[in-house]
DNA sequence: ACAAAACATAAATTAAAGTTTATATAATAA
DNA sequence: TTATTATATAAACTTTAATTTATGTTTTGT
């Protein structure tokens, strides 16, 4: 049943999390690591069930996976609606602040560096 | 967080089927304990995750507790009627036919009975 | 061709949720 | 008051899901 699936990817806290970076725009692997300061692994677990229930969208790009929302039936951009508003806590913050900090970083590095010559 | 223990509610088949079986009015828990053909405390237990969740409401008459759908604000009346919408299969249709059965057998029981002599 | 970066996957472990079995409580009926 | 019915609660057990640790794959930079 598609709509167990849907539940049950929204019914952890960290995916919560992850949708709610996404909200900003896409985002590599990587930088989600960052904002939740957990493992890789584990983030990509979550990815995959979010991308299995159909929340959420993966782009390849090179050596990166990016991912965003995908709200293109109603019922998933109401339900991401929701999360938006509703998921509230000092958790989501501090995740958003880390994201901040590790965008800043990446920027720096690639200050006097033409296109393509980044990370 | 609220809305994290509203998905995990949402995020099991049985609770599920009791929610479609609410769709059709208050039910006391041998009612859904029949439609469900379950054991009465895994009724029970489920029952107590939707209430705590805020997505039903008991109300306790002699020695029965009856249930019903909460749908007082928005959000939860989205996500209930998503689920009547959204779930399908089998198994919904079967436990409504058991209900029914279930229910007749109890009319059937009251016959010539006058009222609060019945069941 | 080699090394490193970004991510995915798999196996093992831990933790959380659901089920079962047994018992308790409260209300009504006898 | 004793028995029975409807439901709840608790403890033990089982299943499912999440985390950790280790390794594999692909792409890019040197």
């Amino acid at each position: 049943m598609e709509i167990l699936g849907i539940f049950k990817a929204l019914s952890d806290e960290t995916r919560l999390r992850i949708l709610k970076l996404l909200e900003g725009g896409e985002l590599c692997v990587c930088d989600i690591v960052a904002a939740l300061d957990t493992s890789q692994p584990g983030a990509s677990f979550h990815l995959c069930v979010l991308k299995e229930a159909g929340l959420i969208r993966d782009r390849k790009e090179g050596r990166w996976t990016h991912y965003r929302l995908e709200d293109s039936d109603m019922f998933r951009r109401f339900l991401l609606l929701s999360v938006m508003e509703r998921a509230e806590g000092g958790v989501f913050e501090k995740d958003r602040v880390r994201l901040g900090v590790f965008l800043k970083g990446k920027e720096e590095g690639c200050k006097g560096l033409r296109p393509n010559e980044g990370r």
